[in-house]
DNA sequence: TCTCCACTAGACAGACCTGTCTGTTTTGCG
DNA sequence: CGCAAAACAGACAGGTCTGTCTAGTGGAGA
């Protein structure tokens, strides 16, 4: 039926895709490729979710702002609560990747404490910062649910990983040294959200600096 | 028309009440006057805005938990807005109250200060923690609300209480300490919260105690 | 005893939300 | 070119939510 074309198509369609693929003149650098829909969906959601709220936004705006048709969603992703579980996964992996980059990015292990609270820092300068994603969306429904044991798994990992580097610093007690610093971690964020102070990374960095240096310096 | 009573209305209206308020043999303690609308309505707001969050309850399962009628919600709160700020207001009040009583149980302000934050793990042992509810209920909507206001308020008086002890305590740098203080605080809250360990109030001594020794060895 | 008035019970409107379904268009590939 | 699969647009059903409204009830005080 590509025949039968409707009467002012091409008008109506050319106007909402910025696509305009293939003009006389090239552009320079065709980046233009519409990245496929789940890929879209992902973006949107996490935009959407982090600064609104998993139960705020509904399923209608996540799609029009990716540019989706909501079959799409429910085809790539079963439901909102799969496209909830999906973000929360990209959250984690996307997180824990650039903090374990952070430390890797020091040799010393005292120095890649401080690097990856120096990442999570960074992260309070952008203007769209609103705490930890899993903080937020475990807000939203009761203890028990799988965000919770979802939030449970992201910091039981981010723990470990501090865990390592106070084994490797040598920490009279590392796990409690993990504890503490996690202490920091999970209150620095909270309070980076709701404050938006640059007192909160001086104080953050100070704090862990004291209790790295009381827990070298215990037997 | 008070005389045309509806044929079983007596066992229909005594079955949902518990009021049975004058049998024969007198309650030794007769404390079932019925508290008024409000105060029931705020105690089940209480319950169940927190343990579930503010999005997630309905004001019907508010209503049926006050046993009350949904005109008494509206007329006393003027709309669930309303119902969800006095929530939040009774909460900043009965906190912020029982940490200055804590504080003000100690002369001595650096115990002041343990006790605040023993106050604050004493919380974590019951059943029903859940946080901070502040921090709940700003997770449930985008920043620049009035809840994200009351949040704010909420910490800055926290604070306060931290400042003012941080100076009788002769603290290098007061502010700076009152601010990892309210990391701790945060961090405690948030990690009780998600991991219900004992671990979370030990390591929330240990590290407050620290910091305070430091801040106090420093000129 | 009578009269307010706060309260109760519950129906209802209107908005919104999730998830399904239909039909059309686009696109990737042989 | 031609076809099949994927994606699109949007209507729609069924449910839930807030907030309003009506009708009736009970108790306190004149």
């Amino acid at each position: 039926m590509r025949y039968a074309l409707p009467y002012e198509l091409p008008a109506g369609r050319l106007e909402p895709n910025r696509a305009m693929s293939h003009t006389a003149i090239a552009m320079p650098v065709e980046e233009e490729v519409r990245r496929p829909p789940r890929e879209r969906l992902l973006e949107a959601a996490r935009e959407l979710f982090y600064a609104e709220g998993v139960h705020t936004v509904g399923v209608d705006r996540v799609i029009e702002r990716a540019g989706v048709a909501k079959a799409s969603l429910y085809s790539s992703f079963g439901s909102k609560e799969g496209l909830v579980r999906a973000y929360l996964e990209e959250y984690h992996d996307r997180v824990i990747s650039r903090r374990r980059a952070a430390a890797e990015s020091e040799s010393d292990p005292v120095a890649a404490i401080l690097a990856v609270f120096d990442s999570l820092a960074r992260d309070y300068q952008r203007a769209d910062y609103n705490g930890c994603a899993f903080s937020g969306a475990r807000a939203e429904e009761p203890a028990g649910g799988p965000v919770d044991a979802a939030a449970r798994a992201y910091r039981a990992e981010m723990r470990d990983i501090f865990r390592e580097l106070c084994v490797r610093a040598g920490a009279g007690d590392p796990d409690l040294l993990a504890w503490q610093l996690q202490l920091i971690y999970s209150g620095g964020a909270e309070s980076a959200k709701i404050e938006r102070n640059p007192e909160v990374p001086v104080a953050q960095r100070a704090a862990v600096e004291t209790l790295i240096r009381s827990a070298l310096a215990s037997p």
